[in-house]
RNA sequence: GCCGGUGUGGCGGAAUGGCAGACGCGGAGCACUCAAAAUGCUUUGCUCGAAAGGGCGUGUGGGUUCGAGUCCCACCACCGGCACCA
């Protein structure tokens, strides 16, 4: 194998002409480093404010391929605006508590800091490497005392606000681990992912931020962002917070004092509510069973065994029969005055509404399944065969054309056919509302429960409050102290942080309560009133507590007398461009809209939405599948050392929109590495010096260069990033064909051209574009170089491409002066023997011309 | 089931209602070389044709228009989110 030493020999050789981005990474890092060309933080900086956001990143191991993707994109939009003369500020920072580096903790025997910094510094030197251009003064992690001190500051705001609350709720139980487990930690078979067990329910009593008093303005302000969002993400945040509009109707209760309320989006069918259903998890049900008889007390008792031991997956699967027993106690319809029955079953939910139906089975499909597997009454009273204004049934015809009359239509007869009647009609056995439509007869429901104080208007949500308590250690601790007689005492903010106490002699394996409710010279406190023994909360917070603000933090994140300035808020706040990966779209860009909400509430900032635009850029995948470990997936450092950081840079931006995922092996990093040795070749073979004039350069060059320098500014904002290195990619080939068999290399516009290619790349491949500056005669850095004005009178045409069409199809073209008249063109395409052959004995109709560009000749 | 999105060569993808396939990958051929690598050049939607030149082509079917990948209607396929939410 002596050719691949002759190889390695002939490229030393080479070195001093060729591309070697080993060398060009090794030499411009330091100098950056140096300069800081990317420091936002000057005050008599006159520059126009710019805030670009890049999600920051959980610090679990080094950088990887869905990093590099989406700081790439992130960092193009940045260093693009700074070329457009902002201050831009882009900060990172490390959203460093979690689950992962808690487990690492207990598999390792090491505190978690320990594994959260080592990953946090390693994650810091390739974001380097990787030339993202960060404002490092800015760094910050959520980990440390001096960020999550603030959490618990908003944390103590909220409460003061009743916004923060405890309750006792159901939540996903480890009978394993012993442990609380979030939604996402229960697999699709409704086992536990770490310990393999059947999550069960249990009831605990949880920390909550009261994010359902938002949901109207959280779904509201979504109009806002209309245009600035992806459609997908303001689609799924409306469908999270799913508000229905409809109506409260009480029901009277046979033998119990308080009514029962219940949410129907179709208060005209009350007449047809033949029984009620109470989700046996509600304590309304629990009521009502412990005022029953022996006999329903003891079968409810083994219903909601069962329910409880029912796993998510066997709860959702729609192909299950209906389940429910009946509790021998009877409502009241406020319209009707029948008693009806009260049932039990799971299909209603104990936190949906107020955890109760009244069942019509007529017109619905859950209640209809119910009622026909336990016998119940149907009662139909919406006519749907009977024609509506507006809303006309279609009528089938038969084979001689003629409507099948209304006495053939199918009869009202959901009980016996399975399917509930949906569609519009008229309503019948409805008293005062027969007749009516469905939306009048909802209006005229709705004034007479009104009137009578049995019912009203009302308005209900899918969106559920934040349970924030964790049982974990690596969190910020809840600033509340719990005293002897069970009263609940902030911690005063003269005493935040609460820092969390060392590992040393903790036990953080999970066991049913944080851990830290071990650590007694931590948790054991006085009572900050009366000095009695009291004990801190040993929970921690939900680590999306730290991501809804950061923000703000980012400012100053070195304030200790604040969790941000209000002043530098109003300079910066909010991010102008966010940017970060779909899988956000519902929790953390809710959660950090609630908070940005209770902070304008609060007086703290003066806008209500945090990010006024979003770009969602979509995975790198490999075979199809997003990339993982444990799968082998292609290694970001490897990459890196073989392509180099512009060339990997560049092909993420060149694989496509943004916004859409690619596979990894239909990207071509090596064809990257070319083109970006060829650009580089460009700034070694020019020999003009920077004071040449312009003007003496090749025009059709020039043009070029300044059609880029016009149309650039567009494709950015657009995000058409891949269009933008195509159309560098156009520029470099044009000029190398002047260097090669043109003007050659001292021509002025291959200077020029070459220093626009330069700047543009330094967006994309900031290695790469700094080396072309210096060798084209300039100190650093490109990235300040600035995007120049394209010249006006370079971007004007001196000829353009005319087609001649014959009914659309192209038959000719021709080279015109772009100020050629209607009338010479359409002579010019009249005259075309293309155009004359194609045409043969046809009729022209119609000749359409729109000088200069085209001529569509029409024929009958 | 409901909501959102996407369908363009062998592949990734371009295209203010006006030349479909920019740019790149891959392929083929050529130059340089003893040879290779590197680099450069030519070519590359399908199809008929020796050529000149035709025909067909943006998921399917219709429509609007002088002209549709683009706008409208219906449908199909795939991807994503939600889902016993009253």
């Amino acid at each position: 194998m002596d050719t691949s030493l002759a190889h390695e020999h002939h490229d030393a050789d080479a070195q001093d002409d060729g591309y070697d981005f080993h060398r060009i990474q090794e030499k411009w890092l330091p100098i950056w480093d140096e300069l800081k060309p990317f420091a936002s933080s000057d005050p008599a900086d006159k520059r126009p404010r710019k805030y670009v956001l890049d999600m920051f990143p959980y610090p679990s191991g080094d950088l990887h391929m869905g990093h590099a993707e989406a700081f790439a994109l992130g960092d193009i939009s940045t260093r693009y605006w700074r070329q457009q003369g902002f201050n831009v500020l882009h900060p990172i920072g490390w959203d460093s508590f979690g689950l992962p580096a808690e487990n690492a903790a207990i598999k390792r025997g090491i505190d978690p800091r320990e594994w959260t910094y080592a990953n946090i510094a390693q994650q810091k030197e390739s974001f380097k490497r990787y030339a993202v251009s960060f404002d490092w003064d800015r760094e910050l992690h959520t980990s440390d005392p001096e960020y999550y001190k603030w959490n618990q500051w908003l944390f103590l705001k909220m409460y003061e606000k009743g916004l923060a609350y405890r309750k006792d709720s159901w939540v996903n139980w480890d009978p394993v681990d012993q442990t609380v487990l979030a939604n996402e930690q229960v697999l699709p078979d409704g086992t536990s992912d770490r310990s393999g067990a059947v999550v069960v329910k249990k009831k605990l009593t949880q920390w909550y931020f009261k994010i359902t008093d938002y949901a109207d303005r959280l779904l509201d302000d979504l109009n806002q962002l209309e245009g600035a969002w992806p459609a997908k993400v303001l689609a799924m945040q409306r469908n999270w917070i799913g508000r229905s509009q409809g109506a409260d109707v009480d029901f009277e209760i046979e033998g119990h004092s308080e009514k029962v309320t219940v949410f129907t989006t179709r208060p005209d069918t009350l007449y047809g509510a033949t029984f009620m259903v109470v989700a046996p998890d509600s304590d309304l049900a629990a009521d009502l069973a412990a005022e029953s008889t022996p006999a329903a007390q003891k079968a409810f008792k083994a219903y909601l065994e069962l329910v409880q031991k029912s796993t998510e997956i066997e709860r959702q699967d729609d192909s299950r029969e209906k389940t429910g027993i009946p509790l021998d106690r009877f409502a009241i319809n406020p319209a009707t005055g029948e008693h009806i029955p009260i049932w039990a079953a799971d299909y209603v939910l104990a936190d949906y509404g107020h955890g109760a139906v009244m069942a019509v089975p007529a017109h619905d499909q859950r209640d209809l399944d119910f009622a026909r597997k336990f016998n119940l009454p149907v009662k139909v009273v919406v006519d749907t065969n009977a024609p509506v204004t507006g809303a006309i049934p279609v009528l089938d015809l038969d084979e001689n054309g003629v409507a099948i009359l209304p006495d053939d239509l199918p009869p009202l007869d959901p009980a016996a056919t399975g399917k509930p009647l949906l569609g519009e009609g008229r309503m019948i056995n409805s008293g005062p509302l027969d007749g009516l439509s469905k939306s009048n007869a909802i209006k005229k429901i709705v004034e007479q429960l009104e009137a009578a104080g049995t019912g009203r208007a009302s308005k209900t949500y899918r969106l559920r409050d934040w349970l924030i308590s964790r049982q974990r250690f690596w969190g910020t601790p809840i600033p509340i102290i719990h005293g002897e007689d069970g009263a609940l005492i902030p911690v005063p903010l003269d005493q935040l942080p609460i820092v969390l106490p060392p590992t040393a002699g903790l036990d953080l394996q999970p066991k049913g309560q944080s851990p830290l409710a071990a650590a007694t010279d931590w948790v054991n406190v006085p009572n900050p009133i009366d000095g009695t023994p009291a004990r801190r909360d040993p929970d921690t917070m939900d680590t999306f507590v730290d991501s809804s603000w950061y923000f703000l933090r980012f400012l100053n994140p070195s304030d200790d007398e604040r969790a941000f300035d209000p002043a530098l808020a109003d300079k910066w706040a909010p991010v102008d461009q966010y940017v970060g990966g779909v899988e956000h779209a519902i929790l953390h860009l809710l959660y950090a809209r609630f908070i940005t909400k209770v902070l304008f509430d609060l007086g703290y900032v003066s806008f209500t939405e945090p990010f006024s635009a979003l770009m969602n850029q979509g995975m790198v995948l490999s075979g199809g599948a997003k990339m993982s470990k444990s799968k082998g997936g292609v290694n970001l450092g490897d990459e890196l050392d073989l392509f180099g950081v512009d060339a990997i840079r560049i092909t993420m931006a060149f694989a496509g929109p943004p916004e859409d995922s690619f596979n990894w092996e239909d990207a071509s990093p090596a064809g990257s590495g070319k083109f970006l040795a060829r650009a580089w070749r460009l700034a070694n073979d020019v020999t003009s010096k920077p004071e040449i004039e312009w003007k003496t350069g090749d025009p059709e060059l020039r043009r070029q260069t300044h059609r880029l320098l016009a149309d650039g500014p567009g494709l950015f904002e657009a995000f058409k990033f891949n269009v933008v290195v195509a159309r560098i990619m156009e520029l470099v080939n044009a000029t190398r064909k002047v260097i090669d068999s043109g003007a050659g290399p001292g021509d002025a516009a291959v200077r020029e051209a070459t220093e626009v290619i330069a700047v543009a790349l330094s967006l994309f491949a900031p290695y790469t574009a700094e080396d072309m500056w210096e060798k084209l005669g300039y100190q650093p850095t490109v990235a300040l170089a600035g995007w120049r004005k394209p010249d006006p009178t370079l971007l004007i045409e001196d000829s353009v491409v005319a087609v001649v069409q014959v009914d659309g199809k192209v038959r000719d073209k021709f080279t015109v002066n772009p100020k050629i008249s209607a009338d010479e063109l359409e002579k010019l395409a009249r005259e075309s023997s293309a155009v004359i052959r194609t045409l043969g004995d046809r009729e022209i109709a119609n000749v359409i011309v729109r000088a200069p560009r085209l001529v569509n000749i029409a024929t009958r």
